[in-house]
This record gives structure tokens, sequence and C-alpha cells, in this order.
DNA sequence: ACCCATTCCTTGCGTGCGCAACCTTTCCGG
DNA sequence: CCGGAAAGGTTGCGCACGCAAGGAATGGGT
């Protein structure tokens, strides 16, 4: 229990400017930043996709009948749902999802996955993951891989507990 | 190295929609989406700041003279130059930092402190790292917090280099 | 059968950001 | 001493987001 008020004592009167969980959170702000600054320039250049464009198709490519309910798709996204609104009529417009009605609630819509989504989405998806691995290969050791997955994890569950349940459906 | 082509095998020929490096970097994203989503709503609710602002403020504070160029304040907080500019046009017109002249280039400009400004973030820190805690106390045991920094600044590194020369200067 | 609270999604509005273009100042080679 | 390249900073423009308000549909209580 002395993770936080003996580590990082919260009330050193001087100055706690430069409070080690500020550094921590800092460091995970600016990585964060970082990585998706790059992996941004990467899908727009390889794929012509935005990274919001691309989390959206990729969970709906995962999804068994490639189709989500617009709030489920806003909670898996860190997106409201009305910037998801925003982001599907996009999507729409450029024809990679479709939205369509839900028999049993006629307040929900579905996004749909269209053939061209699936083809563009599948075609980014090994360019990405190339990209991400050459900006990860060498940064951290296996261990320290191992770790960085389980700490997310942990943290995201903290977090954002909503997404907890349905993001990641083929893994504990 | 069979940090990821290894363990992670970037080929898999079926379909790596689910490729345990798209869940790490998702896991991040939204870790990352959740924290930020919280500690906005805290610091503008207690404090009456933007995180950015937070940041921009720390930063200062945390410097000698309380003053940085602007150009270095924007590689530390993850801010292109022109997101700077806006960013301490507003801070100066809420009087919490002054622009000066930099005597040596008349290129530069500094980003000072001002009385209210140092007030202001010295009022905003100790709450802000109340609630830093209280969000992450419990999360992950005191040897997932040391990976944690330890990890994040390794991926910060690789992600910002250049932010790694000034970002942290009380640490190693 | 009715009504009210709730859920789901969508729009009006304002805000903040990044990119590209621009101006100024400095640096460096000739 | 001069001229082009580079660095530092600021603006025009467009875009995407969140919040709050609104409209349609559902469910539960009476």
């Amino acid at each position: 229990m002395r993770n936080l008020s003996g580590t990082l004592s919260p009330m050193a009167p001087t100055t706690a400017l430069d409070h080690p969980i500020l550094t921590a959170v800092g460091l995970f702000l600016e990585a964060h930043a970082g990585l998706t600054r790059t992996l941004e320039h990467q899908l727009d250049d390889e794929c012509g996709l935005s990274h919001q464009w691309f989390e959206v198709l990729i969970r709906l490519a995962r999804t068994p009948g490639e189709r989500l309910r617009m709030s489920d798709l806003a909670a898996q996204t860190t997106l409201t749902p009305s910037g998801l609104t925003r982001a599907v009529d996009r999507l729409e417009a450029a024809g990679l999802v479709t939205r369509e009605a839900c028999p049993n609630d006629r307040r929900s819509a579905y996004a749909v996955l269209t053939d061209d989504g699936r083809a563009r989405i599948l075609d980014a998806v090994p360019k990405h993951l190339a990209a991400v691995a050459a900006l990860m290969n060498g940064a951290l050791s296996d261990d320290e891989l191992v770790a960085f997955e389980r700490i997310m994890r942990k943290l995201r569950d903290r977090m954002n507990p909503c997404a907890a349940a349905t993001s990641t459906p083929s893994r504990g």
C-alpha cells in the first residue's frame, strides 16, 4: 500500500512539481503523443486512413457480423456518441461503412462494414502492423513487452471499465 | 530479437485483426483516452485549467527562470509550434504567462510564468496529484509501477526523442 | 391505456488542433 | 560584404472533437 503514499509521498510540502507520479504520467502522455503522431502519418501516407477510421474499421472487421451498434462502437473507440456519429458520417460518405437499422430496437443503428471497407482494412492492417513493429522493435525487451501489455490492460480496465467487457473478445 | 518477429509473427496469413501487438497498442490508446478524459474533467472542475494549460504551466514552473523558449515548450508539450502559439496566446490573455524577447536571438521568444500563473499551478498540482493517485491507487502493484515508469521512459525516448533531452531535467 | 424516465442517436455551437504558407532573424559559404 | 539556406515564430484555413439540447423509440409503473 505504499504504492502511492509511501514511494510517491503525495504531500511533499516544498514543491511537488517533479513528483514521480507526474513524471510517470508525463512520460505516458509523451509516449502516446509520439506514437499516435507517427502512426497517424504512416496510416495516412500508406493507406489513406486516419487513425480514427482505422480503429472503427478494425473493430467492425473483428466482429462476427461485421456490424456494431453505434453506442458500442463509441465505447470501444474512445469517442463520444456525437464524435462517432460524425466519424460514421464520413466513413459512409467514403463508402466504407453503411448504417443499418436494428430490427429489435428502432432507436439503435448498426454500422456495417462494406466490401470496400473490408478490403481497405485488410489491406491496411499488415502495413500498419509492420510500421508498429518497426517502431517498437528493440525499444522493449521481451519481458518488458509482456509487462507492457499486462500493465496496459490493468490501466485500461481501471480508466475505461466500460470498454473492458467488449473490447477484446478473443482474449481473456 | 524475437521480440516482434518471433513472438508476434507479423505475417499470420489468416487474419491479423487481433494480432497481439494491435491489442497492446489498442489497450495503450484506451488507457490514455480514459486517463486524459478523467484528468481533464478533474482539472477543469477543481482548478479551471485544461490539461494543456496544466502541462505548459508546470513545465514553466519547473524551469529555473520560470521561462522557456517557445520551441522548447512545444517539444515538451506534444504540441506543434502553431498549437503552442495559440495556447500561449490564450494563457497570455488569461494573465498566466507573458511573452518576453530573447536577448541573444531576436527570433526566439520566451514564455514566462507570471505571479498569477505560479499561484495557479502551485494550487493545482496537489489537487491534480491527489486525483491521479486516487485513480491509480490499487491498479498496479509496486513492481508494476516501477516497470511502468521504466517502460514509458523507453517508449517516450523511442517515440519522441527530441523531448528526452529536456523534458525531465531533474532525473537521469 | 397513459405518462414519465431512460436510452440511442443526431445536430448547433464553440473550441482547439495541425498543416502549409509566410515573415523575420540568424547562420554560413563565397 | 552579400546572398541563399535554415531556424524561430505567427497566421489562414479546414477539420474533428466534446458538450448541451433535441427528437424518436422503449420500458416500467399505475
